[in-house]
DNA sequence: CTTTTGGTTCTGGAATACACGAACCAATTT
DNA sequence: AAATTGGTTCGTGTATTCCAGAACCAAAAG
């Protein structure tokens, strides 16, 4: 291996543990961060099982509940190749846009729950609070309206989804 | 206490249930998400330690972290009154709402570390991947963009911030 | 200066989350 | 049909998170 494959690899070692506290902290477990970042910079971007045990120096049920966790989100699947058994995991990309549009869309969730509160709270004496209260619902919606507009404009730019 | 009253408490409990999940969802411990939501649905809208601690039937520990941990991140705040030694905490509804700013504004910062995987990408020989890539970057980019353009025209017309 | 009040910090335990290794399984290969 | 391969599932140990209880502390009251 030359002194430059070396640095590579070296280089996409780094990537991958610094993108996957990344993933780490939006919500993954560590070893299923590191599947989806090295993933991203593994070159070709698919591999397989072992390749990926390999690398992340993880056991087999690391990997695979990581893999399966990624799969049922659908952020990962995988391709195959006749006359090799071996599923070739790889990023997919067009559930990973759909899994971040639909956590987008999420934002108006809050508003829902704080109208139930406010409801609750219509015979309180505090119009005060309540006036609050209603500037961020308001602001909840109008930026999920907001964003539900931009997904819309988007997807009429980029049909192909 | 009348049957009335009863029952309101009684659906108040059910409120900071219900939301307490919610926000331990979003990443708080579970009292820190109820006190949270209690928080969000007493009335008067600020209540002291001990009928905090009272009503969510906690340590005082555990109230004590979860008002440190909220009062951190700018959710709540304290007011005092003269001749009363205690703090009663409440929602702070600015702090929540710049929160909530800062929390979607940080949506461009996956962009951020793919435009590095793309960088190091670009000498990889599986154009069809990058240009996936290159999609979802565009769509954050864009989508953060957007946001901030939704948030800038939001400030302009509430101005009180 | 002693006690009470309002609250924080420390320590220990219970629950939970992670990941490992081994057992397991289905589909191939031999 | 025996062995190998590609991968999943189960059971266990460990690290972490979360909360209760006690000790603690500063300010105020007595």
């Amino acid at each position: 291996m030359t002194m430059a494959e070396e640095e590579k690899i070296e280089r996409i070692r780094q990537k991958v543990e610094q993108m996957g506290v990344f993933f780490e902290r939006s919500g993954f477990a560590p070893v299923t961060g590191r599947v989806f970042a090295y993933l991203l910079v593994c070159d070709p971007p698919h591999k397989d099982f072992f390749a990926i045990q390999e690398f992340l120096k993880a056991s087999k049920s690391a990997i695979s509940n990581a893999l399966a966790v990624l799969t049922n989100e659908g952020l990962v699947d995988y391709i195959t190749f006749s006359g090799d058994r071996r599923r070739y995991f790889r990023i997919n990309t067009n559930g990973w846009l759909s899994s971040l549009k639909n956590k987008l869309r999420r934002v108006g969730v809050l508003g829902d729950l704080l109208n139930d509160v406010l409801n609750e709270r219509c015979e309180s004496d505090c119009p005060a609070f309540n006036h609050e209260l209603k500037k961020i619902i308001f602001f909840q919606s109008y930026l999920s309206k907001g964003i539900e507009q931009l997904i819309v404009e988007w997807e009429e730019k980029h049909p192909a989804t």
